[in-house]
DNA sequence: GATCCACGGGAATACACGGATG
DNA sequence: CATCCGTGTATTCCCGTGGATC
C-alpha cells in the first residue's frame, strides 16, 4: 500500500466513512505493480527470456490461460520492470568503451484491443519505441512499415514486442500477426497473449515457445482480494469469510472476483452501510454475469459505442423490449448525438461481438413476423457504470 | 492531396409464421 | 404430411460521404 492510500484511510475515520477509499485499488481493469501469487509463471517467463540478457532475441512465444488468470497484469508488470532495468543498463553501456555491442532489446507491449489493425499494430509498436510522437492519421500502413523496418533494420535496434488480447473478437488473430511481424524476422520477437490453447490454434501460425498461465487456485485469489480490498477499503469492510465466498464463487478468474468486489462494496455505499452486508455481497455477485466478458474491452471500446451502452443500462423494460426500439430511446437521450440506424447498427454489432446478447422475446405471439430480441448485458454492469461515470463526469 | 475512420442509410438476406399446395 | 409461398420483421452487409489529420 502506498503511502497517499494510507493518509487517505487515516483522513475518513468518521462514522460515515465511505467503503471505497480507492477504486483503482479494487477495480478489475486495473493492474497491481506487483501481481500477487504468480511467482512461478514469472520465473518462467524470465527462464524464457533469458537471451535478452545477453543482448540476443528470444524465439517468439505464445502465452495463453483462462480469462481472469492474471496474464494482463504478469505481462504488464513484467514488460515495464524489465524496459525500465534494460533501459538503464543501455544508457550506461553507450557510455563505456563497449559502444559496438548490440544494444539491448527495447521491451514495448501493445493491447490489441486499441491497436486492431496492422496500421494500428505499426503505430504502437513505433510510438513506444521512438520518443517523438507518430503521427495517426493522414499516413498510410506502407509508410509505417518501411519507416519501423528503417529503424530495426541493421543491428542498431531489437524490440521484444508483447501483444495481449490476441485471437479475442475484434483483435488481430494469431495468424495475422505472425504474418505482420514476419517483415521483421532478424530484429523483432514477439510474444501473443491470448485465451485459446495452442492445441486449438492453427498450427502454422503458432510460435515455436508455449507458456500457460493457469487460473488462480482458491488460495492464491483468496490473497488476491484481500491484498486488494485492504488497499482500497475501508477497515473492516468486508470479512474474511465474504472474501472467501466472493473467490468460491469466482472458481478462479480474479476479474470477474474484483467485480463482484466492486459492486458489492458499490452497493454497500450507495446503501448506506458501513460495511459489505450479506445482501450487498450477493447483489454483487449477481450483477456479474458469468462467464462475462471483461471490462477491459468494455472500456477500450470507442468512445460512442460505451455511450450507447451507457444509455442502454439505463431504459426500463419497455424501452429495451427490442432492438429497435432500444435504438429509438437512446438516440434520443440528450447526451446522444447519433441518428436512431447509427445506434441499431451499433447494438448489433455489440451483441455480434458477445459484449451484449440478444435473447428473443419469447411472448407477442400475436404480432407478425420475426420476433424481436432485448439485449442483455453480458458484462459486469455496476462496475461499467461507475467507471464509466467517474471517467466521464 | 493522401489517408484513415466514423456515420448514415439503404439494399440484401434471414427468419418466423400462417396458409396454400402437392 | 411435407413443402412451398407470401408477408412482415429482424438482422446483416456494404458503400458513399465528410471530417480530421498529416
Amino acid at each position: 500500500m502506498d503511502l497517499k492510500t494510507r493518509i487517505r484511510r487515516r483522513q475518513r475515520n468518521g462514522t460515515d466513512a465511505p467503503i471505497i477509499l480507492e477504486y483503482d485499488a479494487i477495480s478489475p481493469v486495473v493492474h497491481m505493480e506487483e501481481p500477487t501469487g504468480r511467482g512461478p509463471v514469472m520465473e518462467r517467463l524470465l527462464d524464457y527470456l533469458d537471451p535478452v540478457f545477453d543482448r540476443d532475441l528470444p524465439m517468439n512465444a505464445y502465452v495463453w490461460g483462462p480469462a481472469g488468470s492474471g496474464k494482463s497484469a504478469v505481462l504488464t508488470s513484467l514488460t515495464t520492470s524489465l524496459d525500465r532495468l534494460i533501459s538503464q543498463s543501455r544508457s550506461v553501456i553507450h557510455t563505456t568503451t563497449r559502444a559496438q555491442t548490440a544494444p539491448a532489446p527495447t521491451f514495448v507491449y501493445v493491447d490489441a484491443r486499441q491497436a486492431n489493425t496492422d496500421l494500428g499494430l505499426y503505430h504502437a509498436v513505433l510510438d513506444s519505441i521512438l520518443d517523438e510522437s507518430v503521427p495517426k492519421k493522414g499516413v498510410g500502413s506502407d509508410a509505417l512499415r518501411s519507416r519501423l523496418a528503417d529503424l530495426l533494420s541493421g543491428s542498431r535496434q531489437n524490440a521484444v514486442v508483447t501483444v495481449d488480447h490476441v485471437g479475442e473478437p475484434g483483435t488481430l488473430s494469431l495468424a495475422s500477426l505472425a504474418e505482420t511481424f514476419g517483415h521483421f524476422e532478424d530484429s523483432l520477437a514477439w510474444i501473443a497473449v491470448g485465451r485459446d490453447a495452442p492445441g486449438d490454434l492453427p498450427a502454422d501460425a503458432c510460435p515455436p515457445e508455449h507458456i500457460e498461465i493457469p487460473a488462480y487456485e482458491r488460495h492464491a485469489l483468496v490473497d488476491v482480494l484481500t491484498g486488494r480490498a485492504s488497499d482500497g477499503l475501508a477497515r473492516q469492510a468486508i470479512e474474511h469469510g465474504q472474501v472467501r465466498r466472493l473467490a468460491d464463487w469466482a472458481d478462479g478468474d480474479a476479474h470477474d472476483a474484483l467485480a463482484g468486489l466492486f459492486s458489492a462494496a458499490h452497493l454497500a455505499t450507495v446503501a448506506g452501510h458501513d460495511h459489505i452486508r450479506e445482501r450487498d455481497l450477493e447483489g454483487g455477485m449477481d450483477a456479474v454475469p458469468r462467464p462475462s466478458v471483461s471490462l477491459g474491452r468494455v472500456l477500450t471500446l470507442p468512445a460512442n459505442r460505451q455511450l450507447v451502452l451507457r444509455q442502454l443500462l439505463e431504459l426500463d423494460e419497455t424501452a429495451a423490449a427490442s432492438v429497435s426500439d432500444a435504438a429509438e430511446a437512446i438516440a434520443s437521450a440528450p447526451d446522444v448525438d447519433l441518428s436512431a440506424a447509427t445506434v441499431k447498427r451499433f447494438l448489433y454489432e455489440l451483441a455480434e461481438a458477445g459484449i451484449t446478447e440478444r435473447v428473443r422475446a419469447d411472448q407477442a405471439a400475436d404480432r407478425a413476423g420475426r420476433p424481436p430480441s432485448r439485449l442483455e448485458p453480458r458484462f459486469a454492469t455496476l462496475v461499467f457504470r461507475r467507471l464509466y461515470d467517474l471517467q466521464n463526469e
